[in-house]
Parts: C-alpha cells; structure tokens; sequence
DNA sequence: CCGCATCCGATATGATACTG
DNA sequence: CAGTATCATATCGGATGCGG
C-alpha cells in the first residue's frame, strides 16, 4: 500500500496511479453518469444559491422542460444531493434544496469550471484549426 | 452574501457567483459534453501513462469497441487534447499521446475522482434509502 | 403548482463488414 | 493494424395532457 496518509485533499494523481485497479477511474465514471446529462449542473448551480420552488427553478434555468426538470430533481434527490420539501397546501408547495453532500460538489465542480474557462480559447482555437484542416496535411 | 464558505483554494465560487451571466457554467457545460460521454475519460486516464498504439489502448480499456475508440480519440484529437501521429509502415502503426492540454485536464478530473471516491458511500446509501421507501413515507 | 404517463424524434452506442 | 460506412437498438430529451 503506498499510499502514506489518507489525507482528503491530497494531490495524488489518482487517474494515473496504477498502484490499485480502475477503481477510482470508475468512480469517476459513476459521478459522470450523473452530472454528465444535460440538466444535473445547471439545477446543482441554481440551487447553490439557495432553496427554491420548483417553477422558480425552472424560470431560472430557462430551456430546461417541466418534464426534464422533474426527472433532473429526482436523480438528484435519489444521490442523496437534493432534498424535497411538499408542502400540502392549496395550490401545492414543493422546496428543493441542496443537501451537504449536494453542496460538496460545488468545489470541485468549480475546479473543473476554472479549467474550462481558462482552456475554453485554447480548445476553440484547436477545434478551428481541426475543422480548417485539409485531409492530406 | 449567502455563501458562507468560500474554499480557500480556490478564489472564487464561480458556480455560485451572481455577479457574471452563466458564461461560467456554460463553459463547465461545453467541457461536460467533452468528458461525459461513456468513454472520453477512460481514454484520457488511459492515455496519462504516456503515448499508445490504438490496438493498445483498446485492450487497455476492455468493453470500448472500435469504432467507439475511433469516435472518442477524434473528438480529442479536435479539441486539442490528444496528438496523433500515423506511420505510414506495413503493417499501419498509429500513437496517440496526451498533449499538454490534455494532461492539463487530468488534475481537475483528478479532484472530481477524489470527491467522487470519497462520497460513493454516501451516494449509494442514499440510492439505497430512496429505492427502498414507500411512497407514503 | 406540482408530478406522472404517453408519444415521438434525436442522438449515442454497438455489431459487422469492407478498405488501404 | 487502423479507419470508415452501414445498420440496429437503447436511451435521452421535448411536447402534451391528465390527476392530485
């Protein structure tokens, strides 16, 4: 086992260690299953900020269908990320909020958004250069 | 100022930050539609370990079939992530090697796979939990 | 207001075979 | 060995309508 300290945030590299199976390359596979689609980041981002109803998200997300919306919640709700609150008024109430866990992601969402934004011109520019190449160059 | 924790390594929330239009969570969008198809991340933990064969990287990663692994290496190739370099040999020979881009993306993916790895207890036991309650509950 | 079911098109993935 | 094309299928996502 050469793994010292079990530190949380050490930098090891473990997408690169070969010291253990694919184990944490699945992990991340698991947790890419999830946030991957194409709602998961926007609903976890809306409700950073704070608990909200279910139509207030759906305004803030604009794009995003009833249907889309509900399903998105119940992912999240079912990871454990999200939890549900119903009112049984008339009209009916329903507050979604980010649980701890759910607010855990945000940092190293936030990480992988820093590189998305610094790399975005560097990736474009790269997509250009592919897309304008001819076949035999 | 409803955020109370700000991690201290990283500067800004930027998920959660109200100040710029979603232009940040865009970015975080565009690079999951990159990484979170069933098989970009596989590739590019694959690739970490230095340049390799095509055939190589398919026994490597053991479920990919050909035509996905030529999907998945293109898409890189044209963000700028992956080089590819043909030998024009009897038989073919054709590496493919991580650029600095590329290997750029593997610490954020990295600190995901620490999240990720660290709370897959936590996840399932929600799972678990959920799929287990009755509706009345 | 919120949730669910149904239908339907779009897209992602896989199997297979052919080419250089 | 590496790449491409074609076909089949599964899943995703959107529109819509009904029910509580």
């Amino acid at each position: 086992m050469p793994i010292p300290n079990a530190t949380p945030s050490s930098p090891r590299l473990h997408l690169v260690a070969d010291d253990e199976d694919h184990s944490g390359c699945r992990a991340l596979l698991q947790v890419l299953d999830r946030i991957g689609d194409k709602w998961t980041v926007m609903v976890v981002g809306t409700l950073a900020r704070g608990p909200m109803r279910f139509n207030a998200i759906q305004r803030a997300i604009n794009g995003i269908s009833h249907r889309m919306l509900t399903l998105t919640l119940r992912g999240l709700e079912r990871d454990g990320m999200v939890e549900r609150r119903a009112f049984a008024t008339i009209p009916p109430k329903v507050e979604y909020e980010l649980t701890p866990l759910g607010r855990s992601l945000i940092a190293p969402l936030d990480t992988l958004m820093g590189w998305a934004q610094e790399n975005r011109p560097t990736i474009e520019q790269a997509q250009t250069g592919y897309d304008g190449r001819p076949q035999g160059d």
